[in-house]
DNA sequence: CTGAAAGCGCTTACAG
DNA sequence: CTGAAAGCGCTTACAG
């Protein structure tokens, strides 16, 4: 009666469609229908189908319906670092605008690095991705070659592409970078250094930012940049601060990449007793939680990195779907926070 | 000599096993060895296939091969926040443990709603994962029943099961909870205080012990405890010092479930000319990153977060492997900080 | 509105 | 060490 072992052993154990089907005593294929697109089955069929598969307990197998339909309903989102809460809060936006969808998210982490971004590439697009959300405009060649060849369409978060055939939704990282630079000699620093961690690329557009305004205003000094590879964090802003200060003591002002250097340097300074701003002006980026409320609060850019994510997100599924979108640059632009620090 | 339009239709376009096989010569189930496998086949062969797959640019359909072996390599991760510092933490461990064995890491994000986990549980059951990681021990009946019926292996996260039947990787919430209160106890601190959020189950696990500990000491006072279902901020924080003030004013000391929130209240009282510690003290849970850095420091309990990740993926992966693991129930402790706050 | 047939791209037994 | 056949669980044309 029942089939032999050998027979069963490809099988999941679990319940089909098939079984399902059986049961409502339809075809496999109404069965699908009634469960894919209720609205093209007829209402009491719906009904047996639907019974069906709370009897059995009926689960999709998605990877028999990603191999059917060869549309596999995933979306690889790939961010540089996930203790940020920058990308986290990129990830929220995602979410909540594919969520709903059906859609499935495969989040990789790069580490801000190239190597792992090319690893993370291959693996997930084992899984037949409908598009990607990467961070940031510019990728090694390999991945560049990666992502040509799969023909997928792909939007860049956090910054704004050169060209427009690119999908890029985010703000002028530069432009930031310059408009603080320029809110600090407008309030009449003039010793004005930057502090970078990570050396990505939005670090290095902020840097550029700031060097831009610094030579237009004719006080650029080299000596007053400090940039190291590390992650960034409190610890670090607090050891940089030390660093900067050694080596260029005349600093009036430091524009910090990330607003948890920011902090680290502030507390840094109350240790060594330096006055925030009174001696020294400290101001970051981002916009974290903490900054708003510690004292001094820390003046910063606000980024719109959750409406990122978000608009990101709906920019691919549009792309998705096949629709030719108006706007290929989104400029979700930045507010600069005026605080007590600077 | 083409197929017919209709026939093309189905195929995603994508160079297949078939297509490598057939280019290096050998039969289609030999290629997948060779590439699966290699240790089974001969050098020239697998040399030969590594060339096919190479020229041909043969990306393998994880679908295909999903739904032929019925094992999806797929891990399921369910964590109640990605804003919080400690889940990301606990990501990276997993993904530290699982990255370079093939596995694919579906990360779920319940927001603290048993609603959402239910809902999220659902989705990711279709990719027939071959485990499944949790947050906490405590599940609505619903998620139970899922998990049950699932069949699948199921390692929770955070705190220690009570039956030795189930896996989990993690440490006493409720003794942290009572360790901390009882170093306020030893410090002098009679009238101490507890601000709570998200009523989850870890939060009501701390503050148990807090009770337990208060009540052994004969000086707890119900109106002294504030519980809230916000998310934990330092806004909040900030906001529920004055609310504790205003009910309890005799307070001397408050332990926050959340490092966050005693960083807000911290920042709260620097604002109204409270010393810390010196008029009250104000300890958290978990180390995070400012905690170390702030001034004053912020006495806590630091918590393993990374290391429960990498060991409840490791567990997870043995029992996927069939293993039966000696030890269930795997704790992984927690460390006071003592500091300057508290 | 409903269904039988074919096929998605791979792997599992099995045989040589 | 190598391969032809069957099948995983679903959906896509196509026909009625």
């Amino acid at each position: 009666m029942n089939k032999p072992e050998t027979m069963r052993n490809r099988a999941s154990g679990r319940v089909t469609l098939t079984e399902v089907a059986a049961r409502a005593g339809v075809g496999t294929m109404t069965a699908s229908r009634a469960i894919n697109q209720p609205e093209l089955v007829s209402e009491a069929l719906r009904a047996r189908v639907e019974q069906a598969v709370a009897e059995l307990g009926y689960v999709p197998n998605r990877a028999a319906r990603a191999l059917a339909s060869a549309q596999s309903k995933v979306i690889v989102v790939l961010v540089p670092s996930l203790s940020n809460a920058v990308f986290t809060a990129v990830l929220s936006g995602i979410q909540d605008a594919l969520g709903s969808d059906g859609y499935q998210i495969l989040i990789g982490n790069t580490r801000y690095s190239d190597a792992e971004e090319e690893k993370l590439l291959g693996i997930y697009l084992q899984s037949n991705p409908d598009g990607i959300l990467l961070s940031g405009l510019t990728h090694s060649k390999r991945v560049m070659d990666i992502l040509a060849s799969s023909k997928l369409p792909v939007v860049s978060m956090m910054d704004l592409a050169a060209s427009p055939d690119a999908l890029s939704v985010g703000f002028s990282q530069l432009q930031a970078g310059y408009t603080m630079t320029r809110y600090l000699l407008d309030k009449g620093y003039k010793n004005i250094g930057f502090m970078g961690a990570q050396r990505d690329e939005r670090t290095l557009k902020r840097a550029e930012g700031y060097r831009r305004a610094l030579q237009e205003a004719g006080c650029y000094d080299p000596r007053r940049e400090t940039m190291v590879a590390d992650p960034s964090t409190v610890a670090l802003g607090a050891e940089l601060l030390g660093r900067m200060l050694s080596v260029a003591p005349e600093c009036d002002a430091i524009f910090c990449c990330n607003d948890d250097l920011a902090q680290g340097a502030i507390f840094q300074c109350q240790r060594r007793g330096i006055a925030v701003p009174g001696q020294l002006a400290i101001c970051g980026f981002n916009d974290l939680p903490v900054s708003a409320w510690m004292n001094p609060s820390v003046t910063t850019i606000a980024t719109p990195r959750y409406r990122v994510g978000f608009e990101a997100a709906q920019l691919l599924r549009a792309v998705i779907r096949g629709e030719k979108p108006a706007v290929t640059r989104i400029d979700l632009g930045f507010t600069l926070m005026a605080r007590e620090s600077a």
